[in-house]
DNA sequence: AGACTTTCTTAATGACCGGTTCATATGTCC
DNA sequence: GGACATATGAACCGGTCATTAAGAAAGTCT
């Protein structure tokens, strides 16, 4: 029964026929075809297109449409989540950590190389039903990002820099809600300037 | 050549075949549908579905998808879009038109019988290049709104309740954006009293 | 050389897309 | 009772959707 030689099904990185692509260079196309046109907006087509991937490699190696467009999202969060996560971690106050995490998003957000606005935010608001999972695998990573700026809210009133009357929870809701109005503006063509205003204005709104 | 009698082919609204629905009740169903899931995630088929009309005669009245779709937004316009104007007229003062118009649209966002969130801001900011035309639209009624709102600061300027040096724009672009934000964070579940305590935070820093 | 492994091209799947055709049903007018 | 006008139901149009099956191509292994 035991057969005496069994092969390892291990699969060979160097045997084979050598794709034609490479899978980092083809996920941030893919990255950032969804995140031009959205999730139900880009086709498997559309991708196969940017990606320089044919149809069954772009599914055996990544899976269906919707394992791809997690990945994309999470490459995202790498690429340029590190904007947010570096302003809320090496600014030297809770103010200065708002404001540079808001002004850095918004630089961002008007790149002339890249697509206006956050994909996270605005990717898949609305749609089908059947692809609510992908909504709300969304929202969830908003929601983190929200808890992230609170707990560095949190930090701030430990380090003396705010106020410990201050509603953390609130300002955090608050200036989330902005970073998301601002990918709203930037799609409608605000310029950077404008962008700028608006932070200043927000700003105001910081605790005495 | 020239007939005695040329039938006039002014359509008639009373003969024929009555038809089976009221054309305004319809179009209240389909404004439900774009604005729960969008302009790409509605089908021609959910349409028919909570209209109760058959394709025909939905072709035959309401002429394409899109047509249907501006005509299902003029309509949210008049019904949901009151809240707006009214706030804005009626307020004694520009911060009271302000802040009564934000929370006059967060109530309607989070109430029960409705899709949460704005229409105009959610039902198309990604998709496919061929609906670029459906995402200006709606882009140009946002700015619209932005614009109606900057005229109200300005009234306010001229009734001598606001300060002459008040910068208009910015203060119209920056609570435009928070009421943008204001849809998503509906989008993500936050309650009433969460929508409400963000726009306290966003009335501090109305300028003094 | 030939066995083996992986990727490639090609083409197909069934389901659904927005939009239309056409015969039939249901009403008013003369 | 026709003739006429409008609306309805079902079936259909070409096209695209996401996904996959089958076999040819291009490498490394022994």
């Amino acid at each position: 029964m035991t057969p005496r030689k069994v092969k390892t099904k291990k699969p060979s990185a160097v045997m084979g026929r050598p794709r034609g692509f490479d899978r980092d260079e083809a996920l941030v196309e893919a990255m950032r075809v969804f995140w031009a046109r959205g999730y139900e907006g880009t086709s498997i087509q559309d991708l196969v297109d940017a990606m320089g991937v044919n149809k069954p490699s772009l599914y055996s190696i990544f899976g269906c449409k919707e394992e791809l467009f997690r990945e994309a999202v999470e490459l995202y969060d790498r690429i340029e989540g590190i904007h947010t996560t570096r302003s809320l971690e090496d600014a030297p106050s809770a103010r200065a950590a708002v404001e540079e995490m808001l002004r850095a998003n918004a630089r961002a957000y008007t790149a002339s190389d890249k697509p206006r606005g956050c994909m996270i935010v605005l990717s898949s608001l609305l749609g089908s039903p059947e692809n609510e999972r992908v909504r709300t695998f969304l929202a969830e990573n908003r929601l983190r990002g929200e808890r992230a700026l609170k707990q560095r809210l949190e930090r701030g009133i430990l380090d003396g820099d705010l106020p410990a009357s201050a509603e953390v929870g609130k300002l955090a809701a608050f200036y989330t809600t902005v970073l998301e109005g601002l990918s709203i503006q930037s799609r409608d063509g605000a310029s950077a300037k404008k962008l700028a205003a608006i932070i200043d204005a927000a700003m105001l709104a910081w605790p005495t």
